[in-house]
DNA sequence: CGATAATTTAGGGACAATCA
DNA sequence: TGATTGTCCCTAAATTATCG
């Protein structure tokens, strides 16, 4: 018995697909001729018959469905390793995963990616925007190169880390705040104050958290969504 | 014995003719 | 219109022969 060959299966998946060796023709962009050959191979080789002669029409029995469908899953796994070989290239002319909080994403990381694709073109980029806490997870499972935090959840040893810049926390309030009036505000000014906070699972709103706690402030906790948008005009340090 | 050249073989393709 | 078959050609792989 001959063998199967890769290029009967994939005739045997053109006819399945299109329906007539026409169709498988142009789908392997051979003549037609040629696809009738292949199938009739494939069938020989396989020694079943997997198409019906009607009118016109091949008509694939109930066998060539069973085929096909571990043909399906054989070329899935065939596209996969085409893309696993895809990325092994990408990998070999380089390529950065960078992943950030969504605070630096919005202006910072677009421009500093910008800059480097301009200095390093041929370097593949991919650009995801997480939580802190999940940005440290994809830096320390590798899945990701860089990150961008605002503050490291917890200490891992599998994260290098490198401080970028420094920045001040500042306090937003409408126009007509009376504490607007201040250049510094403190904790304690703040005392009974509406105060919208970040999520819980931003590390930054912890460590604002235990600053209030020390202090023995009470806010009135805002969570972002429940708050009507009103424009701020005026901001602080906050200290 | 390994490298290279020459030959053979098998697979895949097109074209033309034919059938249903 | 679509499928099949016969024939021929091309190419790549496998095998064999030759040479240093």
């Amino acid at each position: 018995m001959a063998n199967l060959t890769y290029r009967q299966i994939e005739a045997f998946r053109a006819v399945m697909i299109s329906g007539t060796t026409s169709g498988a023709a142009d789908i392997l962009c051979v003549s037609q001729p040629a696809v009738s050959r292949l199938l009739s191979d494939f069938e020989d080789t396989v020694g079943v018959p997997m198409f019906e002669r009607q009118k016109k029409r091949l008509v694939p029995t109930p066998e060539a469905h069973m085929f096909y469908a571990e043909v399906e899953r054989a070329f899935i796994s065939l596209e996969k390793l085409k893309r696993a070989a895809d990325e092994l290239r990408e990998l070999h002319r380089g390529s950065l995963r960078i992943a950030s909080m969504p605070a630096a994403s919005l202006e910072f990381v677009p421009f500093a990616v910008k800059r480097f694709s301009e200095d390093n073109p041929g370097v593949s980029l991919s650009f995801q925007i997480r939580s802190t806490q999940q940005v440290a997870d994809l830096v320390a499972s590798q899945q990701f190169d860089v990150g961008i935090v605002s503050a490291v959840p917890h200490m891992d040893m599998s994260i290098q880390v490198e401080p970028l810049a420094d920045s001040r926390l500042v306090c937003v309030f409408p126009q007509d705040h009376p504490l607007g009036e201040k250049d510094l505000i403190r904790p304690e000014d703040l005392e009974g104050e509406f105060f919208i906070s970040m999520g819980t699972d931003q590390s930054l709103r912890h460590k604002i958290d235990s600053v209030f706690d020390s202090a023995g402030v009470n806010r009135k906790l805002l969570v972002p969504e429940s708050v009507t948008s009103r424009p701020a005009h005026r901001t602080a340090d906050l200290q």
